[in-house]
DNA sequence: TCAGTATGGGTAG
DNA sequence: TACCCCTACTGAT
């Protein structure tokens, strides 16, 4: 589930577990066997995530860059790990945990301008920048006239959202997706802010994105409810608004599907 | 067993 | 805009 709030989990697990630790690194698949070698047995200083870019720091002016596009993925053992996959592109490990990379879209290593090559591209983080973001979003937004909904997955302008959030946060907000982002007023603009900020952090936390309030679906707690009861309007296209009633439906937006509620959403 | 799909992004035209 | 890459899972055949 590769949005900005599985990338920072990432970033801290791997950093509980393996910083300050020589780490064995190997590459089964072999597509990563070289790299894999550059830092086998090196310590790992420190972590860090920007939007969906993960670094690890490995000294030596060498950093680990990953990012795991749409289908990868990083599953990370804390006891008794099993044997990788065939098709395990990098495996970390130390004595007590293992993590397992599969389907990256990067997974390269960097020299330190290099990687501040990658974060000059990036708009605002809302985990990293939190309420200071704003200021930097808000003009990011001015200067662009393509719909909003397609500015939210532009990670020039802001680092993090894919397509789940973008759709859930423009439903939180009541904003139209196809409004120009330039024509989305200051107000809105600090709402859709704070919106990011507060729901990455608490998919963060908890490991999954859940948008719903609990108590709209009479839940006790939002980590256990169920998958279908989740999310306001991602993938519910047919089915009743949950506020409202109307009809959710379904639009290609940038070349992506987004859904929205035509009645909840009009500003 | 195969086709379709997915929370992403780069490149060619 | 179309197409490509990366992997795992689901449902149809």
């Amino acid at each position: 589930m590769p949005e900005g709030h599985t990338i920072h989990r990432l970033a801290e697990r791997h950093r509980d577990v393996f910083a300050g630790d020589a780490v064995r690194a190997w590459s089964p698949q072999g597509r990563f066997a070289s790299g894999a070698a550059a830092i086998d047995g090196a310590v790992l200083v420190d972590t860090a995530a920007h939007g969906k870019h993960l670094f690890y720091d490995f000294g030596g002016d060498r950093f680990l860059h990953v990012h795991l596009g749409l289908i990868g993925t990083f599953r990370t053992f804390r006891h008794d790990p099993p044997e990788p996959t065939p098709t395990t592109r990098l495996a970390l490990g130390n004595d007590s945990a293992a993590a397992y990379l599969t389907g990256p879209m990067t997974c390269r290593l960097v020299t330190h301008p290099e990687a501040d090559e990658v974060l000059g591209g990036l708009g605002p983080d809302p985990l990293r920048d939190g309420m200071r973001g704003r200021v930097a979003f808000r003009a990011n937004l001015r200067r662009r006239s393509l719909p909003i909904g397609s500015a939210l997955l532009d990670q020039r302008i802001v680092a993090g959202i894919g397509n789940v959030y973008r759709a859930e946060i423009l439903f939180l907000c009541g904003i139209d997706p196809r409004v120009p982002a330039n024509a989305v007023t200051q107000d809105d603009a600090d709402r859709l802010w704070e919106t990011m900020v507060l729901q990455l952090r608490h998919g963060r936390r908890i490991g999954r994105i859940v948008t719903v309030e609990p108590a709209e679906v009479g839940a006790r707690y939002r980590t256990t409810i169920p998958p279908e009861d989740r999310l306001y309007v991602y993938h519910r296209d047919g089915l009743p608004c949950r506020h409202c009633g109307a009809e959710i439906r379904r639009f290609d937006l940038g070349g992506r599907s987004i859904w929205f509620c035509p009645v909840e959403q009009v500003r």
